[in-house]
DNA sequence: GTCTATACTAGGATAGAC
DNA sequence: GTCTATCCTAGTATAGAC
């Protein structure tokens, strides 16, 4: 096959292999959006294909050229949420104390909660772990999160802001789960206070405790 | 028919019919406890009747001769996590002061959480929570929870030791959420520290805060 | 890379004998 | 009221045309 005379394959050009390059992101971004909602609303389990194609408005078959399993729908969505915490930790005031920084992350996720728009924490024991236990880009962005978290808390702890008895792993872990806080849906589904009063009252359950100071 | 005739349906002996029932109670309670395990592990979703069949010894057919659906299978273990709860509260003794009780049954649930035995709330939107919201013992005792604690919460705020100016249904929502509090799966998960620890820690965490002191 | 149509399986529920 | 065997829907995933 040497002497075949082919022509070479012509580059295309870069002003259409962008666009079709963005269409394509605009496509999958639209499904990580739909999985985003759904998981949020849902859960893993509770969240069907089905409902994500419908969302989308595509067909089923659609969703698995872009993505291999449900799980990595998932995964995606996951990764996700962790680059948006990432963008919002980016734009903090450097010069902001780090306790203050932690609130405002903590507030920040606490809106998106109420947003609808907060995957809920995978179960243990879920298909979903082991999946996002083997996910590259999730274990990279959860690090990278963790990171920062725990750097702001070291420096408000050794300030004095935060309870520098506490363990760092234990501030760290709480003000993930306060993100998936179920108490923030219950209040809302209560339906008898405004958004903002139920985050600023379990932002300060958060870090003022129940007792009186 | 009026004209046959027919022995009187004897009633059965006393000492019989009792162990009859007997059985037939620690039968439902063998797949109570299954259920409420296994829902503590996979949520309701991930749960399947065939594992809580497997894990009773028990044909999935006979399942359904006490319960007509998963939905109230669930429901048996959510009525019974909640009655344990009222066990629990009893045996406080009364003069102990209000925000003494609430931590020890937070203290006590964290405890059962870290057992393994602590159902994972149902989420929004879930086929279970209809089923919920249509049962009435469930209700009555979640009622029944919930005014005893909330009678506790307010003598705690009018004593001064809880926080006077949270809203009491922020702090109900909130003791029933930490009885759930995934940062104890986390933290045990972790394996670094003793399950009393993780208790202590994360109990002070809710009723002190983050913040010093 | 999108669609329609379908394969395949898991899982909730039931039939019917004992 | 327990079992075995089965029904049947829902839901993940894929085939194959365009």
């Amino acid at each position: 096959m040497v002497t075949t005379v082919t022509a070479p394959k012509p580059s295309a050009p870069p002003k259409k292999a962008s666009f079709r390059e963005k269409m394509h992101q605009a496509r999958e971004d639209a499904i990580v959006s739909a999985v985003n909602r759904l998981l949020a609303e849902r859960g893993f389990e509770g969240m069907t294909v089905d409902e994500v194609a419908a969302e989308v408005g595509v067909a089923k078959a659609s969703l698995y050229k872009h993505f291999p399993s449900k799980e990595h729908l998932a995964a995606a969505a996951m990764v996700r949420i962790l680059q948006r915490t990432l963008e919002h930790m980016a734009t903090l005031p450097p010069q902001l104390p780090a306790h203050e920084k932690l609130k405002s992350v903590v507030r920040w996720a606490m809106q998106v909660h109420l947003a609808g728009e907060m995957p809920l924490l995978p179960t243990e024991n879920s298909t979903l772990r082991s999946t996002l236990m083997a996910h590259g880009a999730y274990l990279d962005a959860l690090v990278e999160v963790s990171d920062g978290l725990g750097t702001w808390i070291g420096e408000a702890q050794a300030s004095g802001a935060l309870n520098p008895t506490t363990p760092p792993i234990v501030v760290l872990y709480t003000l993930f789960a306060r993100a998936c806080d179920p108490v923030l849906g219950f209040m809302k589904a209560a339906g008898q206070h405004t958004t903002d009063e139920i985050v600023e009252w379990v932002l300060a359950t958060c870090f003022n405790g129940l007792n009186t100071r």
